[in-house]
DNA sequence: TTGAAAGCGCTAACAT
DNA sequence: ATGTTAGCGCTTTCAA
């Protein structure tokens, strides 16, 4: 079924070799044998056949994301798709394609073993949700190219690419700083939130730059939801005094914090600003509109591609880095 | 480089034609045979190449799905990736998999006619937001398996699946007039926005059938934007008598009308009652929670990758329907 | 029930 | 500059 290489050999009257060269651009055929090829090429509206390219070159110019894909995961994970989109870009461009491919952290490792032994993929991106000590080790083990989507939580030698949550928090510090705020709030996630803590993290440092510092009693942690972002404000406001801006670690908590700060008729920003991190739709959208650090995590997800392409052919390429991509956009919520 | 089908076939001193057939769940192989194959296959820990197989067998068992992977994609189509993972999941199960490829309507095109002609895939799911009457033209043609995510806004051969908003509608009225809300308001996106118009037609159907109407002086269209929203609300609040229930068309109009229905100091639902589409984290989370009719595109995706299959199997198979997956859940915001 | 052998369509080393 | 040819690793007839 269909024209292959053959078809156009015998119309061109030369051998399929040939073709083939003046198919991947080698520089052994003359000019005019190019053109007479590449115009029966046209005639007979000849492909090549994707697989059987594969398999001749043996390799298959095809990264596998494997992530989390469950229901809601727009919600609840709005960047995954986002760095996947920049990956998608990354590649495509340099036409490699990306295979999408959902898993847990309890079947990840086997899938990608049976990816890596199958030779289904010349790389393999991984969600962080999704990372486990074991597939940690059979990464390293096999040398596979791959990249993490995000820090590991735990201590490896994989390759993970992330954003540099210190570096935001840092930028954040520095706003409230300039604009004249002194008593600095900050409303976060629990421990095991990595985002927050680093935010948190970036914060303390941003301060201590300009010869302010976070006092406990303006931190709280919670859940990253504005039921519970209203709660923690709530109890920051029973402060005294009270803090003259709030830092919020997302836009949940930015949500419940705006609520409780508005119920008890306090005025944003006048009496006090709020700021988060993160673009998201209600950020812009919010009474007033919050200011953020936004967080280019496409831009990651494109840097996740070049590393990634950059390890398929040096393979002993080590990559663990933070990207900062961090952008202020200053609005109304800060800004009195 | 690696282990082949060789190696299995001398350690089991086999062919390799049984080996194959081991692989592949012929029925002609002993039991017996089979065992000490599949006992060979372990120790050496063998995994069929999987672009050997591909290419031996004709069959990618790979579906491709264009769309648009813009900047800022995960917030203007949060729909999109949820359909893609329904879709992903079901073709997983069947052992498809599923290569994600960003698009353009200029690009898509060309694109698709490359993947067809390579043979790159078995099939192509394509998002409505990209289709062209050329790309249509070029599906109905080449009689290629595929399916066109969203009904398409111009008439053609090719085969689609779309959500079913003219019956979310009828629930959503249905709902309302359940509740004895008598007065409906319909505030909705422009013209072209074939969601909101079919949410509309079917609040229109849904009132008909128990006798109510909807009532042209509560009919406003705009932007899907808070902003518009709020605008469309204050016109629909200056309006005598006052509603006593809006439906909007989607949540971000829903949240600039409950926006407006506060500035007044109206109460929702005793004075006015808000309910809207899509259950988005924020129709949760604003006060009150908003009653949505929500949909269930991650159903839309898993049929729709039940229908390419279908296709795949027996390519003459005709699909164009609707999936009905909505569901109203009832929160604060129209329950007096 | 098993094996021999002919592909699948292309690439790439080697020869000319 | 072009052609010959041996794979790439597997599937699948067909014969035994």
């Amino acid at each position: 079924m269909g024209v292959t290489i053959k078809d156009v050999a015998r119309a061109a009257g030369v051998s399929i070799s040939t073709v083939s060269k003046v198919i991947n651009g080698h520089y052994s055929i003359s000019e005019e044998t190019q053109e007479r090829v590449r115009q029966v090429i046209r005639e007979l509206n000849y492909y090549p056949s994707a697989s059987a390219q594969i398999f001749a070159k043996g390799t298959t110019r095809t990264v596998i994301v494997l992530t989390d894909l469950g229901p809601n995961i727009t919600f609840s994970n709005p960047h995954m798709f986002e760095i996947i989109a920049g990956m998608e870009e990354t590649l495509r461009a340099r036409s490699y394609r990306l295979i999408l491919c959902g898993a847990q952290p309890s079947t990840a490792c086997e899938m990608a073993e049976e990816f890596i032994s199958r030779r289904s993929a010349d790389a393999l991106a991984i969600h962080v949700s999704i990372m486990t000590h074991q597939l940690a080790a059979l990464l390293v083990r096999t040398h596979f190219p791959h990249i993490v989507l995000g820090k590991p939580t735990f201590d490896s030698q994989v390759c993970w690419i992330d954003i540099n949550n210190i570096s935001s928090g840092i930028i954040a510090a520095a706003h409230l700083a300039h604009e004249g705020y002194e008593r600095i709030a900050f409303l976060g996630g629990r421990e095991h939130d990595r985002n927050s803590a680093h935010r948190l993290e970036g914060i303390r440092q941003g301060l201590e730059n300009v010869g302010l510092c976070l006092d406990d009693q303006y931190i709280w942690l919670g859940d990253s939801t504005p039921a519970d972002g209203l709660r923690m404000a709530n109890k920051l406001l029973s402060r005294e005094p009270l803090p003259d801006a709030v830092v919020c670690a997302n836009n949940y908590i930015a949500l419940g914090c705006v609520s409780a700060i508005r119920e008890r008729g306090l005025e944003i920003p006048r009496q006090i600003a709020v700021m988060t991190f993160d673009d998201y739709p209600f950020s812009q959208i919010m009474e007033p509109p919050l200011t953020v650090v936004d967080i280019d995590v496409r831009d990651m997800g494109s840097q996740a591609g070049k590393f990634l392409l950059d390890i398929v052919r040096h393979p002993n390429t080590q990559v663990q880095t933070y990207v900062t991509t961090s952008n202020l956009m200053v609005r109304e919520s800060t800004v009195r």
